[in-house]
RNA sequence: GCUGGUGUAGCUCAGUUGGUAGAGCAGCUGAUUUGUAAUCAGCCGGUCGGCGGUUCAAGUCCGUUCACCAGCUCCA
């Protein structure tokens, strides 16, 4: 009552609304003073705001009223402290390091993709740069795939309502789907997710338990519509494709499963230099669909993995989806970020929705137990976080361009295109720059375009018949003999972005 | 979707109190034939995000809409 009092008379219904939630019994009230500053907190405050030493306001925005997008909105203003110097220093270099790194603008600087206003925003269009990184992601991926386990399919962009309705996601998803199509009196829906595909495909023949496990995969392209103010470059998207996978397996099978998809999920990870991770798996929700006691058999499976593989992980208890338990594995970027990338999702609702089946031992029918697992999460995000991470300097196996092939005049273009052609005929990708430039322009220019290697000739090179080569963000390597020059290359490539571990 | 901000040439940006748009880079042309991060000169390039309004006159003011940015909420 007497905190009640107090903040009447201040007037503060925020705070009053607060304590009109407490219990009045069991609960101690407490007020902190801060100068002038009154407030209602459970403390502790400090002891002066003297103790605060260097500060930065960073951002105002608004925000919900404890955080729920149907109370008032507030403004809420950003700062941060620090008790040393340098360390607030190192910070605000951190976030102009993050600035330089993004992905929007790189994507700009280096013609990597674009999106466009009059086209539809959220839509991303892939340049031809981009676009060769994308094929070289794509073509890790479904030979990893395959060498793996996995079988590759494709399915539609779109299918009819009963696929939807049946699914589920009419149901609960509506909002976020893009609105029908009337084709021949039916209504048409493009797909938000490939599994409701992959179950057809699952159903399209009565399955033994001597078929399972089937692992599926698919570059499935998706579209979701995403509220206006998410829309982010690449991180966030309304059309993006998924490397997707679903595993229908038998209860005995799931445990060794997931620990498959967490090994294959590091190495593939690995690839792009990603090793530093943390695990988190998410427990049953309060409105879960599903039997008990697989929930119970799922996450068990889940947690056993995880600790048959050594791996520290974080329990979220009750952030599972609705249908079904999952592991989440968020990586760490260059500037020490954390994304979340692979996921692994079992699915209770879907196999039943569908009337999924397999015939046992006992010649009786079983319900299959159905995973999803995505490894990069959607290429578009993927893409963006990469080259964030690498801040736009790809590693050569990545690298739209490899190599930069520079003759220091145009005296020496016929031994530039000897040298250029020799480089693509060993696979790899080369450009001549035949511009009518000084070669410290061109130098420049390629060094800005972030090109892992140059090769300069001239006359000496001409004469010897050696290159001289010039690596990214090094400078002059020195004299190679082209075979050399290739091997070491080629080595580069295959290692991709492996660390020696 | 919500709060606040922004939108000028391909890119990065300037544009006074409303008087009818400017730079650098890029591009094109020519000269130059170059040895490890920018050779010189000339030229081209914008219905100032879209629509509507106020005004003798709008890049500048007002309304609306689209997009983007920082967050919020959301992300199956």
């Amino acid at each position: 009552d007497k905190a009640i009092d107090f903040f009447k008379k201040q007037d503060d219904q925020y705070k009053l609304e607060i304590l009109s939630e407490l219990d009045e019994n069991s609960e101690v009230i407490s007020i902190y003073n801060e100068g002038e500053f009154t407030d209602l907190c459970t403390g502790p405050h400090l002891p002066s705001a003297g103790k605060i030493k260097y500060v930065k306001l960073l951002s105002v925005s608004g925000s919900y009223w404890r955080g729920d997008e149907h109370n008032k909105q507030m403004q809420r203003i950003y700062g941060i402290s620090f008790p040393k110097k340098k360390m607030l220093d190192d910070y605000i270099q951190f976030l102009e390091e993050a600035k330089k790194r993004d992905h929007r603008k790189i994507g700009k600087q280096l013609d990597l993709f674009s999106i466009h206003e009059e086209a539809g925003a959220g839509l991303v269009y892939w340049h031809p740069k981009g676009a060769r990184v994308r094929l070289e992601i794509e073509n890790f991926w479904r030979q990893a795939q395959l060498e793996n386990g996995y079988e590759l399919l494709y399915s539609p962009h779109m299918g009819k309502s009963w696929l939807w309705e049946t699914s589920g996601h009419l149901g609960f998803y509506k909002d976020s789907m893009y609105s029908s199509m009337k084709i021949d009196e039916q209504d048409y829906y493009i797909k938000p997710m490939n599994c409701p595909f992959h179950i057809m495909i699952y159903k399209s023949q009565l399955r033994s338990y001597r078929d399972l496990p089937l692992r599926w995969a698919e570059l499935g392209t998706v579209y979701r519509y995403e509220k206006s103010g998410v829309l982010h470059g690449l991180l966030r998207v309304r059309g993006f494709t998924q490397d997707d996978a679903h595993i229908f397996c038998t209860p005995e099978q799931i445990e060794n499963e997931i620990i498959e998809v967490i090994r294959f999920a590091k190495m593939v990870l690995g690839a792009f230099g990603f090793y530093d991770m943390n695990f988190y798996l998410s427990t049953k929700p309060e409105d879960a669909v599903g039997e008990n006691d697989r929930w119970e058999l799922a996450t068990n499976s889940l947690r056993k993995a995880l600790e048959k593989e050594n791996l520290k992980y974080e329990v979220d208890e009750g952030a599972g989806t609705f249908y079904g338990p999952k592991i989440d594995i968020k990586i760490k970027d260059a500037l020490g970020r954390e994304w979340q990338l692979s996921t692994v999702q079992f699915d209770f609702n879907e196999p039943e929705r569908f009337d999924m089946k397999y015939i046992g031992e006992d010649g009786k029918e079983h319900r299959p137990f159905m995973v999803h697992r995505a490894l990069l999460g959607s290429i578009e995000r993927f893409f963006g976080i990469l080259i964030e991470h690498y801040a736009g300097d790809f590693p050569a196996w990545l690298s739209p361009v490899q190599v930069a092939v520079i003759p220091v005049s145009q005296n020496f273009s016929d031994y530039a295109d000897d040298v250029h052609k020799k480089l693509i005929q060993a696979n790899l990708r080369s450009h001549v720059d035949h511009r009518n430039e000084k070669i410290g322009y061109k130098i420049r220019d390629w060094e800005t375009q972030k090109v892992p290697y140059m090769i300069i000739v001239g006359e000496k090179e001409q004469n010897s018949g050696n290159i001289s080569v010039r690596q990214h963000k090094k400078g002059d390597i020195g004299a190679f003999t082209l075979t050399d020059f290739i091997d070491k290359l080629t080595i580069e490539i295959k290692n991709k972005d492996y660390r020696n571990n």
